[in-house]
DNA sequence: GCTTGACCTTAACATTAGTTGAGGTTTTAG
DNA sequence: CTAAAACCTCAACTAATGTTAAGGTCAAGC
């Protein structure tokens, strides 16, 4: 009771998670993987600081953006240790991220309108269509027959 | 050789490989989970139809924009079989994807703006911002604090 | 007609992102 | 003080999307 304040300092890991709307497995996975960290009580149990909070959802929000757990991990172990990440911090990483994302988006954007241009166009035959054509065509057909190049992957 | 005419009916998995610029295992496994299929030479080689490196077309279309393999063989499985798919068929498929597609853009872009906001907004304080913000002041925060449901996930 | 490259099957492995279960311990509420 | 809820570890499992390897067969060119 006498830990229990009004200002809790610590939070166990059924508290973390409930908190961030994941499960008590997934805080445990990403401490596995070294993206947040605890201390424990005699008793073993994980204590995590508030600032545990911050940092899950800033993985939460990346990981919507499609960056894997790895490459978030690579960031947050760039950020000063022990501490909450600040606001220049955040400010670091969510513009690199928004940035990522951008270029997502523009990926999509052109893999739809190419869509859009191809919907009902005729030119799915064999030798003619720029989403159709693979490599199939690519000798004889010169430029414009490689959508599925387009997100140079 | 007599085979193997200027009008080549069929395709070995090595010439349907090359040509979509996928590993042969690829189309060994795309024929296991049923998304393409072949028939078998006296001697037991697979051998595609035409039709094959159109699907396969799609089907790379397809995973661009992020459609499950499962999802897309079942799209597939809806088109006439043993037939190459028709404009007509690529025109349903390839619009109800590029819904898909733009749902799965909004989402980014809804993200990415509500990232570009948080920027440097000095919100990431653990009870006001809108990106930080869990579930952790959803009682005495009310409205406006949760970002992380905004792809509803 | 033989050698080499392409092909066959089956099984195991790789990666990402976790979840589930077993067996045991700690904490908390009454 | 005791029972239930929460926690611990470790290992195995899931699912998607393939790749790699082993061991053997087929086909095509010289």
């Amino acid at each position: 009771m006498a830990e229990k304040g009004v200002l809790q300092r610590y939070l166990s890991v059924g508290e973390v998670a409930s908190r961030c709307g994941i499960a008590v497995s997934a805080v445990h996975f990403y401490e596995r993987k070294g993206l947040i960290s605890s201390i424990r009580t005699d008793g073993n149990q994980r204590r995590f600081h508030r600032g545990v909070l911050r940092k899950l959802a800033i993985i939460k929000v990346a990981q919507k953006t499609g960056i894997p757990l790895s490459e978030i991990g690579a960031a947050l172990d760039k950020l000063p240790p022990n501490t909450v990440p600040t606001i220049k911090d955040w400010e670091k990483l969510s513009s690199q991220w928004r940035d990522d994302l951008n270029e997502r988006i523009e990926q999509l954007t052109r893999l739809r309108d190419q869509l859009g241009k191809c919907i009902g166009c005729g030119c799915l035959s064999i030798s003619a269509c720029p989403l159709y054509n693979p490599g199939d065509a690519l000798g004889s057909d010169g430029p414009g027959a490689r959508l599925l190049e387009l997100t140079e992957e």
